[in-house]
DNA sequence: GTCCTCCTATAACAACGTTATGTACAGGTA
DNA sequence: TACCTGTACATAACGTTGTTATAGGAGGAC
């Protein structure tokens, strides 16, 4: 372990070590041995660093909602405030593409793999700490809800109600083209996340014609 | 097991045991051993009816898919077909929220405790059948948009499309709603997913009035 | 040097999915 | 009736999983 141990502390690597394997493999090979194995570690490493397999899912999980935190905080702001709000939808789905297994594992909607994690509640699956984690990659949509609602673009008495609108439209696309139900080519997106947003945006007040020329302007910033 | 095999085969009284344990107690307790044994039989009763636990899960999940598309037949077609797509929503959600582990695993969100399941695809872990069998359940959905735009409430080119659209809407909200996002006073329904789905409608070029009249009505159907 | 603490490797345990083996019972054939 | 065939079942075992117990070793405090 002499040059491997080099390269930041076994509680780093082992972590690093399950954000890839779970994306490259899915959450069921997740497991103790192999994964201390391939850090060169051995099991008891689990132990000593994370207290079993669900504490260490458990760090996975945050550090998913890390990453997305800071994916979502590169979305910057214009003075085209429903283009910065697309932006940043356009930003959320990247993420959930690219990452599938981390994003429905921060959700909550991953099983555990570990058989004796059965104490999870399942009202409260999220995972406690992941939830209110969360909760601040939801203020990026919140703070784009109210400049957009400020500027005068929607209307959004409540703005943390209307960003649960737009996070729901959105998650629930994601999960299903994720899932593959609209197909592989990316059709989904242009026949229903695309519509999907600026039918809401509309419905919230905007013109349509505004909401498509700020929905092209975010894709050019892109 | 003279008395218990009365009531039914082996078969079904495992897969309706399967059912309710995974409502019970999560995905992650259906395991062979305890299944077998609560239907008094051994563990082999699995794989002569079923071939293993990952057939055994196959079919729960084809099961879920009839029970959702039995509970969403049962919803009454009116002449106000903005309230008849509004009442489907509810039955939805009302289904999602009485069956949410079911409902997870319908649609591939829940990883397969079964650790040597690993043949699974990613982008297809819907599972090849339950999302063809889950189309005819989303069939009830794109009916009820063709009707609508028929009816001339809204505007609907492509029906499949806007469905598409308000099942991601739905879904999403539903998958959070279960995460326990919204809270759990029901909080969520009125805060999110009704002005959600009015918005949604409105952009699809219904009135806003007309909207919660429908909605109304359809609240009172249930 | 001596002690203390933390980390680690090895080995073992219970439980899981799965498989192999032997047995009991059903239905057809003579 | 007697025999054969095949399905369904119980028992026991195998490999792997998460976890735990135990012993060994590295690094600082005095």
């Amino acid at each position: 372990m002499s040059e491997a141990t080099r390269q930041g502390g076994v509680r780093d690597r082992l972590l690093a070590a399950a954000v890839e394997k779970l994306e490259a493999s899915g959450p069921e090979s997740l497991q103790a041995r192999p994964l201390a194995a391939e850090i060169g570690a051995s099991t008891m490493a689990v132990y000593t660093h994370f207290g079993g397999m669900p504490q260490l899912l458990d760090e996975v999980t945050r550090e998913g909602f890390a990453r997305f935190d800071a994916q979502l905080a590169c979305v910057e702001r214009s003075d085209d405030t429903i283009a910065d709000l697309l932006a940043l939808g356009i930003a959320y789905r990247q993420f959930a593409l690219e990452n599938p297994q981390l994003y429905r594992l921060m959700f909550g909607l991953t099983t555990p793999g570990t058989r004796r994690a059965k104490e999870r509640d399942l009202t409260t699956e999220g995972s406690p700490t992941s939830v209110s984690e969360g909760i601040s990659a939801f203020n990026h949509l919140v703070d784009a809800v109210t400049r957009a609602a400020e500027s005068g673009r929607i209307v959004a008495e409540d703005p943390v109600a209307v960003a649960g609108q737009i996070w729901s439209a959105t998650h629930g696309y994601v999960l299903l083209e994720i899932a593959g139900v609209f197909g592989h080519e990316g059709h989904g997106l242009v026949r229903t996340l695309q519509p999907l947003i600026i039918n809401l945006l509309v419905g919230l007040g905007d013109d349509r014609a505004d909401v498509e020329a700020s929905l092209a302007r975010a894709l050019d910033a892109v």
